[in-house]
DNA sequence: GTGTAAATAT
DNA sequence: CATATTTACA
C-alpha cells in the first residue's frame, strides 16, 4: 500500500497496509485478532509457532513492521525467544498472564508493549504507533528499508499536515471516531501496559522545582477517551484520537539544558495547529535561533488534532519572554501583533495568538489601556511623526524617543532613557506637576481634550484620576523603556529579564507595577459609584500602595490629596 | 490588519 | 469564581 516512488516514499494512507506478524497459539483469539487487524487494513500474517514466525522474519527482515506475540503461562519460551530474535521489529505482547514479572520480562526483552487480552480494538488500531516510534528512534543509521518510508511519511505528514493531510486523516478519523466512541477500551487491569502516549497535553511536569518547559500540547477536549498517562515517551499503543500526525513528545528537561534540545517545532503553514514532534531532530528544524532573540520555541506544542479546530497557545514563561522581548524590541508604537509575531519567530504562533496575549497583558493594566488610547489618538499626529523620524532600529532595536520627563527622585531614572512617552499625562499635569518638578524640557504635548483616554473608562474617570494621582505619577516617571516592557514584565516574573532592563527600566517597572496593583486594588473595592467616586479612595489607595512599594516620589500635584512627599 | 469587547474554556 | 484565550466585530 505504500506509495512507491523512490527516494522519498510517502505512504499513502499510512497505517494502512502495515504488515503485521502475529504469533499466537491460541488459534481462536489469534484469528480474531487477525481479522480485526485486517479490517483495519493491516496486512496480517498469522503464525502458530515461533519457528515459522522466526523463519518468516529472518527470511526477509523487512517483511513485517510490527509483531504481535502471545505469551502464555504455559509456554512462553517461544514467545520470549521471538522477542529476543525479533528485536528489529516492534513487538507487542498480548497475554492472559497478569504476572508482573512476566510482563517485565517481556518488556525487558524488548517488547514494545504488553497488552492483556482481550486486546481492545483501539490498541490494535493504533498499533502503527510502534512503527512510527521505531522509525524515529531506531537511530537514523539502522533504518530498515521498511521503516524509512514510514519515517519519511511521518515527517512529510508533519511537515505539511495542513489542510491537505487533514483530509485524509479526517476520513480515517471519522470512521474511527465512531468506533472509539462506543468501544470502551477495556483497561484490562492495573497492570495493563501503558496505553498510548496520548498526545496528552504534557501537563507540565514540574522539573526540579524549576520551570518546566516542555511541550505543551493543546488538544481539544474532544478526545474520545481522555485517558491520562504521564508516560512521556513510551512505547505503547493505545487509543489516540489523532491517529497519524500527532506525536507529542513531552520531555522533562531542565531549563538549563533547554538549549541543547530542540523544542517543539511545528508546521509553519498551518495557522491553526501544528504538530510537534521532535526527537533527535528528525523533524524539519523550523527553528532557527534568531538573532538577538533567544531560541524561539513554541512551547505550546500542540497535539495536532486532526480537526483543525483551535489550539490554545500555552504562554509559558519562556514564550512570554520572547513575546516581551519582541515587543520591547519593536518599541511601543510598533508593537503590533503582526510584527511581534514576526519577531518572535515562533512557528505556529499566529498573529491572533499574539494579539490576544497582547490584549490580555495590556488590558490587565489600565495604564496600558490609557497608553493605547493615547497612542491611537496622538501618534497619528505630528507628535508621532516626529518620533518616527528618529527611528533608529540600530540602537538595540529600540526606537529612540524624546525624553519627556525624568522622575525627579528616582535614582535610576537619571540615566538617559530613550523611550519616554508623554503617557496619559493629564493636561493639568502640565500646569501642576511639571511645574512643580521642574520638567523644563517636557515637550509641548497637549492632545485635544477629546482624545483623553480615560474619558472612555468610567472607572478611570477624569475626575477621579485627574492628574493629581495617576497622571502625575506617570508624568513623573519616565517610561524609560517601552511601556510594554514594564507592564508586561509586571505580569510575569522578570527574573530573567533583568539583563535588558537593568539600567534604566527597573525602577520604572516597579512603579508601574505598583500603580497597576493599586489600581487593581482600588477597583476591586467599588465602594463608590465609579463615575465619580473613585477619586478620593483611589488616590489614597494608590498612594498607599505606592508607598508600600517604596515609591516615594509623589510630587505635590494632587490638589485633592495630600501629596505624600517622600518616604524612606 | 488592529484593537476591543464579549464569549468561553479552564 | 476568576482568569486566560478565543472569537466576533468595529
Amino acid at each position: 500500500m505504500a506509495g512507491s516512488a523512490d527516494g522519498f516514499v510517502v505512504w499513502k494512507d499510512f497505517p494502512r497496509g502495515l504488515r503485521i506478524l502475529i504469533l499466537d497459539k491460541d488459534a481462536p483469539s489469534a484469528v480474531e485478532t487477525k481479522s480485526k487487524l485486517e479490517e483495519m487494513d493491516y496486512i496480517v500474517s498469522l503464525y502458530h509457532n515461533e519457528e515459522d514466525a522466526l523463519e518468516a522474519i529472518s527470511k526477509e527482515a523487512e517483511s513485517f513492521h510490527v509483531a504481535v506475540v502471545e505469551v502464555t503461562t504455559i509456554d512462553s519460551c517461544g514467545s520470549f525467544r521471538f522477542l529476543e530474535m525479533a528485536k528489529d521489529i516492534p513487538t507487542i505482547v498480548v497475554s492472559d498472564v497478569h504476572c508482573l514479572s512476566t510482563m517485565m520480562k517481556c518488556i525487558a526483552l524488548g517488547a514494545a508493549e504488553f497488552l492483556q487480552k482481550p486486546v481492545a480494538e483501539d490498541k490494535l488500531r493504533n498499533i502503527w504507533q510502534h512503527v512510527v516510534h521505531k522509525a524515529f528512534n531506531a537511530g537514523g543509521n539502522e533504518l530498515s528499508k521498511s521503516l524509512k518510508p514510514i519515517k519519511d511519511t511521518v515527517v512529510s505528514m508533519l511537515k505539511k499536515h495542513s489542510e491537505t493531510d487533514e483530509h485524509k486523516i479526517k476520513e480515517e478519523e471519522s470512521e474511527k471516531d465512531d468506533k472509539y466512541g462506543s468501544e470502551k477500551t477495556m483497561t484490562n487491569d492495573r497492570f495493563s501496559a501503558p496505553s498510548t502516549p496520548q498526545p496528552e497535553q504534557g501537563k507540565r511536569f514540574p522539573t526540579n522545582g524549576e520551570f518546566q518547559e516542555m511541550t505543551h500540547c493543546s488538544i481539544a477536549k474532544e478526545l474520545p477517551q481522555p485517558r491520562k498517562h504521564s508516560s512521556s515517551v513510551s512505547k505503547s499503543v493505545g487509543n489516540t484520537c489523532d491517529n497519524s500526525v500527532s506525536i507529542a513528545i513531552s520531555k522533562d528537561v531542565l531549563p538549563s539544558k533547554a538549549e541543547a534540545e530542540e523544542e517543539v517545532n511545528s508546521v509553519d503553514g498551518s495557522k491553526t495547529d501544528e504538530c510537534s514532534a521532535v526527537k533527535e531532530g528528525f523533524l524539519p528544524s523550523h527553528f532557527h535561533s534568531v538573532d538577538g532573540l533567544p531560541k524561539n520555541r513554541l512551547s505550546h506544542s500542540d497535539g495536532a488534532r486532526n480537526n483543525r479546530k483551535k489550539m490554545k497557545v500555552d504562554w509559558t514563561p519562556e514564550l512570554h519572554r520572547q513575546f516581551v522581548q519582541a515587543v520591547e524590541q519593536l518599541g511601543i508604537d510598533q508593537a503590533i501583533p503582526s510584527k511581534i509575531v514576526e519577531l518572535m519567530k515562533v512557528e505556529g504562533l499566529t498573529r491572533h495568538n499574539v494579539a490576544s496575549h497582547l490584549q490580555v497583558h495590556t488590558k490587565h493594566s489600565l495604564l496600558r489601556r490609557k497608553y493605547r488610547m493615547h497612542r491611537r489618538h496622538v501618534l497619528p499626529k505630528d507628535a508621532d511623526r516626529r518620533w518616527q523620524a528618529d527611528k533608529d532600529p540600530t540602537q538595540r532595536g529600540y526606537i529612540p524617543r524624546p525624553v519627556l520627563a525624568y522622575p525627579p527622585n528616582h535614582p535610576k531614572c537619571g540615566a538617559p532613557t530613550n523611550q519616554i512617552y508623554p503617557f496619559w499625562v493629564h493636561p493639568n499635569y502640565h500646569s501642576h506637576g511639571v511645574q512643580a518638578s521642574g520638567q523644563a524640557g517636557y515637550t509641548r504635548w497637549h492632545p485635544p481634550p477629546q482624545s483623553w483616554p480615560w474619558k472612555t473608562y468610567p472607572v478611570v474617570h477624569a475626575d477621579a484620576w485627574g492628574c493629581p494621582v495617576f497622571a502625575t505619577q506617570y508624568g513623573q516617571y519616565p517610561m524609560s523603556s517601552p511601556l510594554q516592557r514594564s507592564l508586561l514584565y509586571g505580569d510575569f516574573d522578570t527574573s530573567g529579564d533583568r539583563l535588558e532592563m537593568s539600567q534604566e527600566s527597573y525602577g520604572v517597572h516597579q512603579v508601574e507595577e505598583a500603580i497597576d496593583r493599586a489600581i487593581k486594588d482600588v477597583m476591586r473595592k467599588p465602594r463608590l459609584p465609579l463615575p465619580l467616586g473613585l477619586k478620593s479612595p483611589s488616590a489614597e489607595a494608590v498612594l498607599a500602595e505606592l508607598h508600600r512599594q517604596g515609591i516615594c516620589t509623589i510630587p505635590p500635584s494632587a490638589p485633592s490629596t495630600d501629596p505624600p512627599h517622600s518616604c524612606g
